[in-house]
RNA sequence: CGCGGGGUGGAGCAGCCUGGUAGCUCGUUGGGCUCAUAACCCAAAGGUCGUCAGUUCAAAUCUGGCCCCCGCAACCA
């Protein structure tokens, strides 16, 4: 019997500059789920990488005046340095200007130009110069660029078109009869509204070649349309290693239109199947509760951000303070709050307590002599199985955390310190009580671990396990000191005091312990 | 009348579908404890659930009107 595969992406990021904090959030939503069904014992394969071929790299690489090629290059580099900073497992990364891809588009297209369903045409529109973009009237109302102010051009432009209009009606049904295509059920509302509102016109998938994209075969003077053979690096990627269908694409709000609508005609008339599922993550917002945007200079750099916390302290925060079907606001105070008193107060010290009194009192090895276990994590396990396959991850997140506490409102109401070691029925009291303890922070770091796994692997060092498969059975323990896993993080100075007595009293009283 | 989401104690949220003592986390205040990262435990204060009207024995929850915030079309997951 072979593992289950289940095969995730992230959408590939357009590398015209610094990553932001939404391809962060993207990046770790998505490895969070990988993770999970590695820990489920799953055959996963996690594809993530970047959307190279766009003419509007041209353009921005001309204005800085870099070549192309090494303006992506250099912008590639962050979006991997993100990855590695976030502790994103991803098992492929792909770049569109990879030779597999591009060979892989142009079989792509083929495929449907055998089929019928390209063709060639004109196209008449308004064309702002500036922005080497269409616009429609309902657009620029004026004739104006929205962008420039400027008068708008009619231009007319021949290249070729691919037949969406007529798998409208196919993809209406697709997305109802396959409840779960599209999810949460809000975004599925909010496609099917708009396929059924209004007429789709043919897709344009080709541009002028300039010398950058990918050449259309047979017609080298043009190049596809870079969401036409953006979409294709799922496959480009996941077939040839064996992992094609997808079993979902995680996506931002913005590109559900290309991702449940114009991929699975492409896949459709290319007579491959279609990924299993698409999910629409959240969005960030910015402290103030607006969207993040240049224009507002509300952003926040994943970068600045991650350096001020241990990046799992990052990972939790945004997988838990962000609902996964809808917006939250990312706030940098949040972020430590959560750190101090969650991850450090809760989990960081209930790791701490329990093993530091344990190997006090009982030494580095801890056997599992058949104790009365005291707590059955199956009801948790399924729930928390139940949240990941529903995408509310928010909530996973929620329920482990209310068994941490579990655990810790065992150890204080046992009290194991009060127990004495000389009297032999309160010495196995104690050896029981804390053998459940080390066993509650064994199941409980198991589940986090697709969180934030770098502490999970900590944590479990120090009782002598690694990640691995989810095994919630008892097992022997080896201890060893756990590292402070949330070291507090101080306010910085001129920031108000906490709670009062600050002066120069307590200054020098206790050493900052720094790592 | 473009489409959609939301307005719940100081902050952030749950509850609304399947009406019936308003719940959670943080913060504040007062006690307690000490195994642990000045960590932990208990208790208290604090809300007429945006607003107006309707349905009902009963509405945060159902219906309708209004006000406000936000997202989707323009750099942006």
């Amino acid at each position: 019997m072979s593992k289950p595969k289940y095969s995730i992406t992230t959408a590939i990021d357009y590398p015209n500059g610094a990553p932001h904090l939404g391809h962060a959030y993207e990046k770790t939503v998505t490895d969070a789920y990988a993770r999970w069904h590695r820990l489920l014992g799953h055959d996963v394969y996690f594809l993530t990488g970047t959307d190279e071929n766009g003419q509007k790299l041209v353009k921005t690489a001309e204005s800085l005046g870099k070549d192309t090629q090494a303006f992506v290059d250099e912008n590639v580099v962050r979006f991997k340095e993100l990855c590695s900073v976030l502790n994103i497992s991803y098992d492929d990364f792909i770049r569109t200007t990879e030779d597999r891809h591009v060979k892989a588009v142009q079989d792509f297209w083929k495929k449907l130009e055998a089929k019928g369903d390209i063709y060639f045409s004109s196209y008449e529109g308004k064309y702002c110069l500036n922005c080497e973009a269409y616009y429609t009237d309902l657009q620029a109302p004026e004739g104006k660029c929205p962008e420039h102010h400027t008068a708008l051009d009619l231009v007319k432009e021949e290249g070729y078109f691919f037949k969406t209009s007529q798998y409208q009606n196919w993809i209406i049904e697709h997305i109802k009869s396959q409840a779960d295509f599209v999810s949460p059920d809000l975004s599925k509302k909010e496609i099917l509204a708009r396929l059924e509102s209004e007429p789709m016109r043919d897709l344009s998938i080709t541009r002028p070649n300039k010398g950058w994209g990918i050449p259309v075969p047979g017609k080298p003077e043009y190049v596809v349309y870079t969401w036409f053979d953006a979409l294709i690096n799922y496959y480009t990627a996941s077939e040839p290693k064996g992992y094609w269908p997808n079993s979902l694409h995680v996506i931002g709000r913005d590109i559900l239109w290309f991702h449940a609508v114009i991929w699975p005609m492409m896949l459709h008339s290319a007579g491959i199947p279609l990924p299993k599922q698409i999910y629409v993550h959240g969005m960030v917002l910015a402290a103030d509760g607006k969207k993040m945007s240049k224009s507002l200079n509300n952003g926040v750099d994943p970068f600045e951000a991650v350096s001020k916390v241990p990046v799992d302290s990052f990972r939790y925060y945004i997988l838990r303070a962000i609902p996964a079907n809808g917006n939250g606001a990312f706030s940098m105070d949040e972020m430590l709050k959560r750190h101090q008193s969650e991850l450090g107060n809760d989990y960081g010290n209930l790791l701490m307590r329990v093993v530091k009194l344990a190997r006090k009192r009982v030494g580095d090895d801890y056997p599992n002599a058949n104790y009365q276990l005291a707590f059955d994590f199956s009801p948790v396990i399924n729930e928390v199985k139940d949240l990941m396959a529903k995408h509310e991850h928010h909530r996973a997140l929620d329920r482990i955390w209310h068994e941490v506490n579990v655990v810790n409102g065992y150890i204080n109401d046992q009290a194991p310190w009060s127990l004495k070691d000389d009297q032999p029925e309160q010495r196995q009291k104690f050896l029981e009580v804390m053998y459940n303890g080390l066993y509650g922070i064994d199941v409980v770091t198991q589940l986090l671990s697709s969180f934030i796994p770098d502490t999970a692997s900590k944590a479990l060092a120090s009782i002598g396990k690694t990640v691995g498969v989810l095994d919630a059975g008892a097992k022997n323990y080896t201890l060893s000191d756990p590292p402070v896993l949330f070291p507090r993080i101080e306010p910085a100075p001129g920031a108000a005091p906490a709670g009062g007595a600050n002066a120069g009293a307590k200054a020098g009283g206790k050493q900052q312990k720094q790592k």
